[in-house]
DNA sequence: CCACTTTTTTAGACATATCTAAATTTTATT
DNA sequence: AATAAAATTTAGATATGTCTAAAAAAGTGG
């Protein structure tokens, strides 16, 4: 059996592992958590021992291919219940993420067979990032943060890689939502700050806004 | 904050305290968890601490009002989940029951309040169980006002009739509440008033009060 | 009303998951 | 390469929830 705890702690892994190539290392874990470096010491080992992790003490850690499915699997069910929260519920997009914590835990193959069925099939949640297949596939979207595009390159907004209250918030304010289209007008050296054209308005988003932003590029 | 474990309790008391009068003992906890009975006057003493259930030593049982509310906030949740699952996502009535003793435990009043929506306010799950409102009421059509049961009588509080402040304040010092067990002990032809026992104290109420009060009749 | 049975509680263990503080290993710096 | 700094692990403690076995209380029948 598979605990809560060692979920939260198979999904941290695979979320740092996709952000480097590196192995993910104990505070890093520790701090994606929000627990301590010991806490995450004496579940790494627990994590070894039912061989979902490769470890090596002090060595950091990386995913074993039974650890992968069951990750993407979490990750599966928690952006098929988001879609669900959103488009059935009428939940707001910038405040699933705390129920769909506590939903992606929920034991049941069938459930989310059936979920997936009845919303479906959907490719993307509603933060645009892709749902993973049943297969453990975490499908990629060639999508580009917008602090790297060109300036007069246009896109489409396909996701958002921070879930906070705050900046979900900030964009439903500025009128950026999944698909909403964007024209890279000026970029500012000093603070790597961009001005942007959204449906013919302009606007000005700090580097930090930018970089949470994931673009799709059109002609 | 009520853990997993202490609401299973809470619940597993409720479903207890409807078949019959007499108090919960110890043992029947046990064996409709699936514990012991040690276990059970271990967690006895929490929730007493909790201040969810009415509990001397050897004595047996019995909710309080905070637990009350609580068990049929977790009844209410389950018979919503089961009636998604068997309405939406076709499951068969005969599958539902585990899974929705996972999704019973989600924390969001709001997801509730949303998914009751979305059923369309359901009145029953696909059992035929009342789902209870949302104020904590079961719904029952089995009931009688208090006042049209004979003499001796037993009965569980199931409703109200009256949403006045005054009469429910009133209730709250008589310790009536939804689920309390009550029985007729006399009744005053004169003006059509009662004396009823309440834990095995002895009360007398009007008329107006008694035909206010939904009972479900109890061995 | 006393002995016997049943029920309930307590005592003492164990497993999970967490923490702080101390020890150890790795890494970075001079 | 030695030492200081940072990262990681271990040790020991705490809290929850469970168990078995033993003790205590309540109920029952002659």
């Amino acid at each position: 059996m598979i605990t809560l705890s060692e979920e939260n702690y198979i999904k941290a892994i695979l979320t740092l592992s996709l952000k480097s190539l590196e192995k993910v290392s104990t505070n890093s874990i520790a701090s994606e958590i929000g627990t301590t470096a010991a806490s995450v010491s004496d579940m790494l080992k627990k994590l070894l021992e039912k061989k979902l992790i490769n470890y090596e003490k002090y060595k950091g850690v990386s995913l074993t291919n039974k650890g992968r499915v069951l990750a993407t699997t979490i990750i599966r069910k928690h952006r098929l219940w988001e879609t669900f929260l959103v488009d059935c519920l009428n939940f707001d997009w910038s405040e699933v993420h705390i129920v769909a914590e506590q939903l992606e835990h929920i034991q049941s193959e069938k459930l989310i067979d059936k979920l997936d069925k009845f919303l479906e099939y959907p490719e993307f949640d509603p933060h645009g990032e892709p749902i993973p297949t049943k297969e453990g596939i975490i499908p990629n979207s060639n999508t580009v943060p917008l602090n790297k595009l060109n300036t007069f390159t246009k896109g489409l907004v396909m996701g958002v890689t921070l879930d906070e209250k705050k900046f979900l918030h900030y964009l439903t304010k500025l009128n950026i939502s999944i698909g909403t289209k964007i024209t890279i007008e000026e970029k500012i050296d000093f603070d790597n700050s961009l001005n942007i054209k959204i449906n013919d308005t302009f606007h000005h988003v700090s580097s930090n806004v930018a970089k949470h932003l994931l673009i799709k590029i059109i002609k």
